[in-house]
DNA sequence: GTCTATATCCTGATAGAC
DNA sequence: GTCTATCAGGATATAGAC
């Protein structure tokens, strides 16, 4: 909003390359790197596939954009809830409901293309983004919880805080609404009801608890 | 073994056909559908890739073929394991074991491919025997534990026999060991420790017990 | 049943006018 | 900064000889 003060025109330079981002975030999400064009990414935002070219080098790149946007965007989300008050289960709650509510896209299918679809550069640099700003955060959170005694820690058998993290966007791509295979619905209810259920299993698991 | 009695060629006409079959399954698996080219497959078989269409239409029919074997080959090994004797948590201990000693490929880009780049009618196909050949007798086998009153039931705020199928998945999927991003590292261990410790999580959760 | 040759299409990326 | 035109390569699939 500051950069605006350099003539009239409406899309200032930084500002197409946003636009052409958001775009392809929405397509590579929906259908994954290889099943996006950079054709389709230009159609979207009304520009000729060449236009591109001015903004990013090589559709790697803007694919590299259009992920840190979005590792940035959880990063933000997490950190955020991570300082709210509660016990480390409440606000891992936060943290799922804000995931099942605001995660669009296929996780595994994201997580595929960052491992297999790009070039050894990119994916060192979007995995370091993904591991300090979504695995970290939530590993403080479980170090904190197991410090506390209100998780197993790794000397009661059980997960590293990074471990547990890890585990933890597991459940959360688990429970995401993701249009599914065959005759397997997904998980009935709305967010509240799936993001409860998410915390109660990933603390209490399936198995009949001991005083019930 | 009982059609070996044409002549003397040592590739019979369904032979060939299962040649491609395997040799498809190793790629499509490793690098997912779009990834993978007719002509590598057909590389990898020793035939030129028009030779391929003598066989199989399509690509995506040949894609067909390879996930209903692998869908084929997880059913023997579930419902072999499911009929054993023991408590629901040893059978599905033992499930846990075969899928990770066994399954050597990316569970979710399956999944997505299956999902995503699939035509409408394979799609069909797949989904219902995936739903029939994995999640049923898994589902099956959770219904059994709910009822012997091992396991939550959905009346005890739980979930329905095939949402715990599913999320069984959704385990074997996180401690399958597959090359991650980035910096996170594979959970450590052998087959026994991370199939011992997929089934303390989803049986117990992070959580500390009660009585510990 | 496998081959060579090829049709047709789509891809990412570049050249150069305006 | 965006356009038109195009290159070079790879994709699936087909035609027809042997």
């Amino acid at each position: 909003m500051v950069e605006r003060r350099r003539g009239g025109h409406e899309q200032d330079r930084e500002e197409t390359a946003q636009l052409i981002v958001q775009a392809a975030r929405r397509l590579f999400m929906a259908h994954g790197y290889r099943a996006v064009s950079t054709r389709q990414v230009a159609e979207a935002v009304g520009l000729t596939q060449p236009a591109l070219y001015h903004h990013f080098a090589t559709k790697e790149e803007l694919y590299v954009a259009v992920a840190l946007g979005e590792v940035a965007r959880l990063r933000g989300g997490m950190e955020r809830l991570a300082r709210r008050e509660g016990s480390v289960r409440e606000r891992l709650h936060g943290i799922a409901r804000f995931m099942l509510n605001t995660v669009d896209y296929d996780f595994p299918m994201m997580y595929h293309d960052m491992g297999a679809e790009l070039g050894e550069q990119s994916r060192a640099t979007l995995g370091a983004a993904f591991y300090g700003g979504v695995i970290a955060p939530l590993a403080a959170l479980f170090a904190e919880g197991q410090g506390a005694g209100e998780l197993r820690g790794a000397g009661q058998g059980a997960l590293t805080p990074s471990g547990a993290a890890g585990l933890f966007m597991a459940f959360a791509a688990h429970f995401l609404d993701r249009p599914l295979v065959g005759e397997r619905a997904p998980t009935p209810g709305g967010v509240e009801a799936r993001s409860a259920l998410l915390i109660d299993l990933l603390f209490n698991g399936l198995a009949v608890k001991p005083e019930a």
